[in-house]
RNA sequence: GGCAGGUUGCCCGAGCGGCCAAUGGGAGCGGACUGUAAAUUCGCCGGCAUCGCCUUCGCAGGUUCGAAUCCUGCACCUGCCA
């Protein structure tokens, strides 16, 4: 049952402060361990990274966020660029700085707005069915905050209504000022709402962006030498169409300027559940080994085996936070909602396994006397648990591969939380 | 003692002859949430049940083809005047 373990050349990172290091590979499939250097930390990866879009994981103290093990946080452009603007977190010296993260930091482009503030504007992203029609005519509606063109996007601030232009370009400077150590390339995050023929239109478009930030970032970079290094990943889309995902993995794999390429890669894109080892197969097949690989997005127990064999060393979610603040609780056993009646006299720990701080003191009655009073330190309890469950799992997983053991793990984890 | 107003489903509160098992909130119950417009959101919420049937709008009578809605009496509550 074990899997054996595979020794690998070890890369040293580059004088930027930034590399890869990989450091065990599975010997049946494309799951590895390694190390992301950065110049605010190493991440041991396979990692998941923590989602605070805002600059602050919801809830939580980032000292919290450390104490549960989490080794980065990842923000975002869109959001941080309306309010505060990119412009106060650089003068208050980066995102890090600015929320008080020590650790590595990501920051994503605004892709993802182009889809949820757009064609997925008011629908929820469904990963478990099946894609339902044509997007073309489903894309075309009126109230949305978001509008795709070959050169950007323009933004209606659901805030003030004020419209803003998101480029290549322009993502490339607010994630220069936001001064994350990992920043991803502008891309437009498709649904399964589109047809072929709109994915087709918009990886083009996404190849074309890719360009266009690597020349952004190689610039800015050159510019503002007096700050840490920024690796920046460009984004493979392409839905879920082999064809496509493998052309535009070779593609940006390939693509230099000034001989810069991408540092690492993300897998983006909404993903049927039951094609998302696939694709990150497809991806990971293609793309270099030595870069490293986030999908972005993704955080159930499940699918984070399956990525993993398939490649993918980091992943972010806003899952377990955002669930938690609406009472979805994880444990060994599979995930419950911890403000059902049931809870109400269960003076036991969310989870007799977990090494949470939450479960450490406090009971699911308790929590469950939070939520129905609406008191708010019931979100900073159970996203302290949600967060600390999917940080051990992805170091878990990690370890059981260092180990030869990932088979069984894997084997032992899902068959008892889904059970 | 006089005048006026009120009593609706677990709570608050609309309705003021038929389209009313009865609008809205809240509570309760259950679900969803995967690069965060999310402390959000969606169902259910008198009983039995397949359309449908049965019992409800303080209590008791009455008018009417038909009443939560109109009339009479009773009970309780609330204002203002004594």
């Amino acid at each position: 049952m074990t899997d054996p373990v595979q020794p690998v050349e070890v890369s040293v990172p580059s004088e930027s402060g930034f590399g890869f290091t990989l450091k065990t590979r599975l010997a049946s499939s494309l799951g590895r361990t390694g190390t992301i250097h950065t110049p605010h930390g190493d991440i041991r990866t396979p990692a998941f990274i923590a989602v605070g879009t805002k600059a602050t994981v919801k809830a939580v103290l980032p000292e919290t966020m450390a104490e549960l093990g989490a080794q980065a946080v990842l923000a975002n452009a869109y959001p941080l660029y309306l309010q505060p603007g990119s412009d106060i977190v650089d003068g208050a010296g980066g995102l890090g700085a600015f929320m008080n993260w020590s650790g590595p930091t990501f920051t994503d482009s605004g892709g993802f707005q182009v889809m949820s503030l757009g064609v997925g504007f008011k629908k929820v992203l469904a990963m478990n069915t099946a894609g339902l029609g044509n997007d073309e005519v489903i894309a075309e509606g009126k109230s949305r905050l978001a509008q795709v063109d070959d050169d950007g996007v323009t933004f209606t601030s659901h805030r003030d209504g004020s419209k803003h232009r998101f480029s290549p370009e322009i993502s490339m400077r607010i994630q220069h000022e936001l001064g994350a150590d990992i920043i991803f390339a502008f891309d437009e995050c498709t649904t399964l709402m589109n047809t072929r023929g709109y994915q087709e239109r918009s990886l083009a478009r996404t190849q074309a962006w890719a360009g266009r930030c690597l020349a952004a970032h190689d610039q800015l970079t050159s510019l503002r030498a007096h700050r840490p290094y920024q690796a920046l990943f460009g984004v493979v889309q392409g839905a879920q169409y082999e064809d496509l995902r493998r052309k535009a993995s070779q593609d940006l794999a390939t693509l230099t300027i000034n001989g810069r390429g991408f540092d690492g890669y993300g897998i983006g894109g909404a993903l049927e559940k039951e094609n998302l080892g696939a694709i990150v197969g497809w991806v990971c097949d293609e793309l270099p080994e030595s870069a490293p690989k986030h999908l972005l997005g993704i955080s159930e127990p499940d699918d984070f085996f399956v990525a993993i064999e398939n490649g993918a060393d980091t992943f972010d979610c806003v899952s377990p936070s955002r669930v938690a603040r609406n009472a979805a609780l994880y444990t060994r056993d599979g995930r419950f909602n911890v403000n059902t009646a049931q809870q109400r006299r269960n003076f036991t720990p969310v989870d007799s396994d977990c090494d949470c701080y939450t479960c450490a003191n406090y009971t699911r009655a308790y929590l469950h006397h939070l939520f129905k009073a609406k008191e708010m330190l019931a979100s900073t309890l159970c996203t302290i648990h949600n967060e600390r469950f999917i940080v051990r799992l992805v170091d878990d997983i990690r370890a059981s591969i260092d180990a030869g053991t990932f088979a069984e793990f894997k084997q032992d984890f899902l068959g008892r939380y889904y059970a």
